[in-house]
DNA sequence: ATCAAATGAGACAGCCACGTCTCAAACCGC
DNA sequence: GCGGTTTGAGACGTGGCTGTCTCATTTGAT
């Protein structure tokens, strides 16, 4: 039985986004098997990189679909995207990273789409009414991209427990950190 | 006249937010100085990275010694300590990732006791009412870390108006995204 | 203009990570 | 048990980066 070149893929994101030129030694360790095997697997770092990036934005892209954001009441429809990105956030932190530096013409281009689905969606939002219109669409955007990475980590930090995540990053952002009064 | 030491270190920190790997050359190129001139004013890498947390440290430390965390009500003193902290946010993003990795213990101190500030702010405002108890205090912290960071982020990309990081994110992380009805 | 200090350019050696490859050991299916 | 496949360990050559250094040029003060 070959290994799973997908299962090592994903198994290398944690340390990727954690330190983005860790050495292949650490990448292969951190799937369980030698650099040796990595090589066999991924023809090159870049290749590896490259191949991760596509993995993530597939699935990244399932998630947002699977919210289907343009659909239903925007608040709704942003606590199901939430939903959805929290158990990808190590992939979203990854992309991040990636698509902060420079990438690929392509994959920044699927990235941007990304990104389009969700500033619509908090477009949508605003025109309806849901949304503060104050709080432009682009830096709601990057606010929820950030707050996806920095759960992720905390979760991975044991800072946050992650059966929580979902519901506070969610509440965060919809909400604020102030309380209500209750009346 | 030398060249100003404490302006290179500064002129180097987006460059290391954005690729932590970043060569020297890059470095130095950013500071508008040669790789050779880099080397006279720091003695290795790791030195260069070890005086600019420092010297992040040092001005995160000041930020919010500015902002007086433990003084007055609650959401005040996060309005002033956001007010402090994004000018920094390109310095805060940076510590972010050397403590995110392995840092020198001393330094792991003082950056454990800038999050206890934050955190301490967080449970101030929990205890008097003001902050939401649901929202964990650590939690808080974080989203308000990676709110920094992400607009430091932004602000470099052109996706946000630097005059504008300060109210957004300060809006964001207090009362969310969603609009309120006005009564 | 002069001179000392600062700087940039570039050469060099060493290190680390990378990609490549070999071979023995381990694994797996029959 | 046998044989084919997979894997890990390790050696090797190469390139990029680092730190070090020299020397010519530039800079700045007098």
């Amino acid at each position: 039985m070959a290994t799973d070149r997908v299962r090592v893929l994903r198994a290398t994101v944690r340390v990727l986004v954690r330190q983005p030129n860790a050495p292949m030694d650490e990448l292969a360790k951190a799937a369980g098997i030698s650099r040796a095997t990595l090589h066999r697997l991924v023809p090159s770092r870049n290749a590896l990189v490259k191949q991760l990036a596509e993995l993530a934005l597939a699935d990244a892209r399932a998630a947002i679909e699977r919210a289907r954001p343009e659909q239903g009441e925007p608040v709704a429809a942003v606590r199901r995207l939430v939903a959805e990105l929290v158990p990808i956030a190590d992939l979203w932190a990854f992309l991040m990273g990636e698509n902060q530096i420079a990438g690929d013409p392509e994959m920044d281009q699927l990235w941007a789409e990304l990104d389009l689905a969700l500033i619509g969606l908090f477009r949508r939002g605003q025109e309806s009414g849901a949304f503060r219109v104050e709080l432009p669409a682009e830096f709601l955007t990057d606010a929820l991209s950030s707050l996806l990475a920095g759960t992720g980590w905390a979760v991975q930090h044991g800072r946050l427990a992650a059966k929580d995540a979902n519901r506070v990053l969610t509440e965060l952002l919809l909400n604020g950190a102030v309380r209500r009064n209750q009346s």
